[in-house]
DNA sequence: TTTAATTTTCATTATTTACTGAAAGTTCAA
DNA sequence: TTGAACTTTCAGTAAATAATGAAAATTAAA
């Protein structure tokens, strides 16, 4: 397979995976491409490379630098704006992680504990409500300190080591 | 709060969430209605607590069966079909689990090997090109390794009690 | 068997989500 | 301080996704 074909490749299924997921189909494409440039690039590289508007560009690169996944780089010389992403796949991760956890499971777990503030909660009905409902949080709680733990196991070898042990 | 708007609000909230992780709303609303619903219950009940068709729900529950979500149950003396959700939401969430990683991050890490597959590997290109590859693919293999791990804290006590050292 | 109850399918329609491109806004070199 | 280079916005449009409902298929009681 020549090098190229596999870059197109990756960037297609990259965007087809991120849909899966709930995020833009360009939003993955754009990160995959900024994934495996070399050098840095500007939006009218993307432009070109994925054919999608300039608004397009714009808009997806803004919210790539909103979930702390791409940053823009000045290069001397240039009027232009360059953009890159970190390569770090691990960083990556984990600031995928961290993102969803604060947009999405925090304020699903903020919600639930409303939830449990019913009127009537002696009634048979109720009991089994709050039971799915408390059950939900703790199993969120849990994902939290998994998902904190999966984040230390990068940085720290002995948790890394341990966690081995169980695979 | 009334149970009932409790309920309700449970139901539109699982909705949205679902939502944002590529699970379709409707498909999410009917599940939150089993897990909280103190009886089996039919299509029919469906159609009218969430007010949709009768085809919808039907295709939907159709693939909260095929995510192992749900199962249909024969009522005695009963015509109609009636269906329920496992109320043990750990495993909801393994089973949500084991399905996505059959679905999604095994095809992705497949596809990942074959990338691995070019020409010129020698090339600056083509090695950086191969770092991406490669690293991807041992964080999927890192997540799984972990996804595994965090259905295993759920069955064994000791596991659980390592895991909660780090936390 | 018949036939009435129930489930399933899927072409059509509606809704949601994403994209375009031109106009407005910004920046900065001359 | 002008204006060319570049970025951002967003109303309008296109594309993707989900829902409807009526017809076809299936089931089982009579």
């Amino acid at each position: 397979m020549k090098l190229e074909d596999a870059k197109q490749q990756f960037i297609n299924s990259w965007g087809a995976f991120g849909t899966q997921w709930g995020i833009n189909r360009t939003m993955a494409q754009i990160h995959a491409l900024l994934l495996i440039s070399t050098a840095p690039i500007t939006q009218d590289d993307v432009m070109e490379q994925l054919s999608i508007s300039r608004g397009n560009v714009n808009m997806n690169i803004r919210d790539l630098i909103g979930w702390g996944l791409v940053e823009r780089v000045i290069v001397s010389g240039e009027r232009k704006e360059y953009f890159i992403a970190d390569k770090n796949i691990w960083k990556v991760a984990t600031q995928i992680i961290k993102e969803r956890k604060k947009r999405e499971l925090d304020p699903m777990l903020k919600l639930l504990s409303q939830l449990g503030n019913i009127d009537d909660k002696k009634e048979k009905d109720a009991k089994e409500f709050l039971t799915v409902v408390s059950d939900i949080k703790k199993l969120g709680s849990h994902a939290d300190t998994l998902l904190d733990l999966m984040v230390k196991a990068e940085e720290n070898k002995f948790i890394s080591g341990v966690l081995k042990i169980f695979n």
